[in-house]
DNA sequence: CTGTATCCAGGGTGATACTG
DNA sequence: CAGTATCACCCTGGATACAG
């Protein structure tokens, strides 16, 4: 079982490396916004439901759960009525914020150098 | 129309915004994969197969496709007999290809504090 | 307010076989 | 070698309604 890749050390190349599952866990574009809106600061669920435009209940909470599971959220309870949730990162997730918040940083930036580049595609396409 | 965000700029938080369907394209493990192992210079196609553990047919090509769409990776058909392609990183591709080859190697980083959470996470399970 | 419970459509993904 | 074509299938992800 080299499930570890060792002993050459994790390789996310690999299929059977643990860190290619966590390279899976991350692809996700509700994980990036949701780490990335966290950045500042906890948030209530309502709040994330807000800034995050468009997903779904479901969404938002499968989401907040994984990234609690692998402990990059922690989720905070008051027990009042009506309910109140709080999540933040920890400390794990904060290390991460600062790199997947580049990469969303990243998509905003070059919009239009892409639309650019699938606008060349297409008239290829066209002469073809 | 506010499908590009003004005035206020790019928010890949909006799901209108195209920020937001680039992200989304970049939230893919065979795209993280693909482009930082094109990271150290051009690669054929046979040769990502073998790298990207796990891939297939279709989806090496698939990936390849998008990205040179998206004006991230410049493929170069040399017209012999067998057939002979070779894919590189454009200037686009390459500043990206910082960035995603971080997380990669988070992901690597990270595996011990990642399978520790969830060992904790799944006692907690099992108390309740 | 913060979720959970269903249901459902769709397509991403893989496996396989095959062609130029 | 490089890629296309097909098929099937899971299962994500969305919509909705409802509960504590």
């Amino acid at each position: 079982m080299d499930s570890t890749c060792e002993p050459y050390g994790y390789d996310a190349f690999r299929r059977t490396c643990p860190s290619h599952a966590v390279l899976e866990m991350l692809s996700s574009k509700w994980v990036y916004l949701t780490v990335s809106a966290l950045r500042h600061g906890r948030m209530r669920n309502g709040e994330l439901a807000r800034k995050l435009e468009g997903i779904t209940p479901k969404m938002l909470t499968q989401t907040l759960r994984v990234l609690e599971r692998d402990g990059l959220v922690r989720r905070q309870v008051f027990p009042v009525i009506p309910p109140h949730v709080e999540y933040e990162l920890t400390a794990l997730g904060q290390d991460l914020a600062g790199l997947l918040d580049q990469i969303r940083s990243w998509s905003e930036r070059h919009v239009p150098e892409i639309r650019n580049a699938r606008l060349i595609a297409e008239r290829g396409r066209e002469v073809a």
